[in-house]
RNA sequence: GGCGCCGUACCCAAGUGGUUAAGGGAGAGGUCUGCAAAACCUUUAUGCAUCGGUUCGAAUCCGAUCGGCGCCUCCA
């Protein structure tokens, strides 16, 4: 029984989707100005174990997630570089995905561009103006909180309660409130891209992309939303203000927000010099799985702080699993079976992630079996068949958090390198132990570490 | 000023009322080894920011204090 935290209620409920048999989920993507950073990236590989957990639930999966391909800085960037939009943000969408990859975030089911869904949103504020939940201001359209009751019930925030005057925009001046927020804006100037609509040409505000894509491709109802949870404040409180105007019906039944992921304790920023993309910590040499480890490695819903220590931490944490595994995987087992050695694995595995997607103790069930197999190996008490359902137990673990080594970096024939250990071991039976080491030196070198056993030299790649 | 989250060992971190407070990293001891830089095992908090309260029983609930972080119309 999978349970979430539900911020619109601040507490943890009981999973299901609507209709029984399909999650309909929509998770806020990337506005494609620049590179991710690892701060989204954490949103990211949040959603994605949500989207595998799922997954494995039976239940099928219909996953949007938009890409922002319209925004302020994209427009001035695109200007700036002599491109429409599309020209400027598509690299960045690539780029987006390709980083997904390296940290095995799967795909969602449908990505949609805010620029595709044009027609869309247009629709959408017209139907906010039809039912007085909108209204032109300049050339402008703004949506009017005061008719909104329900307004600030997801970021518990009161319109009383928020700061007035803090940062208004300079174009946004003659809004009715000053907490009003703007559906459609009219062009500053000819240069900005702008469409043609029955209330004045223009482009969308924001939020009002997320209520057109979501609404078209999930129905009016989703199941789960989400994003990090600086989006809590104002763009999800806008986007049910702006749908459930519309449709009279709740937007989202699950709104499930990832914590913000801080360096050495501190808010991530450019100006405090602790920013940082995949880019950067990959040209650094740090293995995109020892990442993708850390990040999952503290539940979403606390912040986590990411260090270089802890990024060590991870790989060596990484290192241990893949050792295990190496060493499972070449042992000599006799015949037959001792299933008390993980018949609890499988099932704690799953109730910690079901636990609100309690990562950090899924990851406590992993060492404390391998712990425990280790200790099995040097008695001699695993078998055959054990190794077959500890390895089917690993390939879950992949599936669900996909940070178990791949075998092919621990398994692999090798003539070239299985004649030199053969030539380590014929010196180190003569004794000859400079020449012994030499040979493991340049193993070393290659990348192949050896280990001597009482079953004879193992080896298996870094 | 308003709203909210958090403080558990050297570091990261699970646990949110009931046996000896998970797990990972690091350190220390040991096993194996020609050697080990590898691997494996063991070990490391009478204690959960502090002080008070509730309770048969508190890391867990309540209050106060101290400290950190977030949101209050750019933001994952």
């Amino acid at each position: 029984m999978l349970k979430l935290t539900n911020t619109l209620t601040g507490s943890q409920e009981v999973f299901a989707p609507l209709d029984g048999s399909t999650v309909r989920m929509y998770t806020c993507g990337p506005t494609v100005h620049n590179h991710a950073h690892i701060g989204n990236l954490r949103t990211y590989v949040f959603e994605d174990i949500l989207r595998r957990h799922l997954h494995s639930k039976g239940w099928a999966l219909k996953h949007v997630m938009n890409i922002t391909d319209i925004d302020d800085k994209i427009i001035n960037r695109a200007i700036e570089a002599g491109q429409d939009i599309k020209t400027y943000a598509e690299p960045y969408t690539r780029a987006f995905f390709e980083d997904c990859g390296k940290l095995r975030i799967e795909r969602p089911d449908i990505i949609t561009p805010a620029t595709d869904y044009i027609p869309e949103m247009i629709d959408l504020v017209q139907r906010l103006l039809d039912a007085g939940y909108a209204y032109p201001e300049g050339d402008s359209i703004y949506y009017r909180i005061s008719r909104f009751p329900n307004y600030g019930r997801l970021s518990r925030l009161d319109r009383r309660e928020l700061k007035i005057g803090a940062r208004i925009d300079a174009d946004e001046y003659e809004k009715e409130e000053p907490s009003d927020f703007v559906l459609w804006k009219a062009p500053k100037n000819e240069k900005e891209p702008h469409w043609q609509a029955p209330f004045g040409a223009g482009r969308p505000g924001w939020h009002i992309e997320c209520s057109a894509m979501a609404m078209k491709q999930l129905g009016e109802t989703l199941d789960i939303h989400c994003g990090g949870v600086d989006n809590i404040f104002p763009h999800h409180e806008n986007e049910i203000a702006q749908s459930e105007a519309v449709t009279g019906k709740p937007f989202v039944r699950f709104w499930v927000h990832g914590e913000h992921l801080l360096v050495e304790g501190e808010k991530m920023a450019k100006s405090k010099g602790n920013f940082y993309t995949l880019r950067d910590l990959l040209e650094r040499e740090y293995d995109p799985l020892a990442i993708r480890y850390l990040l999952v490695s503290v539940p979403y819903r606390k912040q986590l702080n990411f260090t270089w220590d802890g990024l060590v931490a991870a790989q060596r944490s990484l290192e241990r699993i893949k050792e295990f595994l190496f060493r499972l995987n070449t042992a000599r087992l006799g015949p037959g079976s001792n299933p008390q050695l993980d018949a609890e694995a499988a099932a704690a595995f799953e109730n910690a992630l079901d636990d609100d997607l309690n990562t950090a103790q899924a990851l406590a069930v992993v060492f404390d079996l391998i712990r425990k197999c280790n200790t099995a190996l040097s008695d001699a008490v695993v078998k055959e068949d054990d190794r077959k359902r500890i390895f089917r137990f690993f390939q879950n673990v992949d599936e669900r958090l996909a940070i178990v080594p791949p075998m092919e970096a621990i398994v692999q024939g090798d003539e070239q390198i299985e004649s030199l250990i053969a030539n380590r071991n014929e010196a180190r039976r003569k004794r000859d132990f400079a020449s012994a080491d030499l040979i493991r030196q340049q193993l070393l070198d290659r990348g192949v570490v050896i280990e001597d056993t009482r079953e004879g030299t193992k080896w298996r790649r870094k």
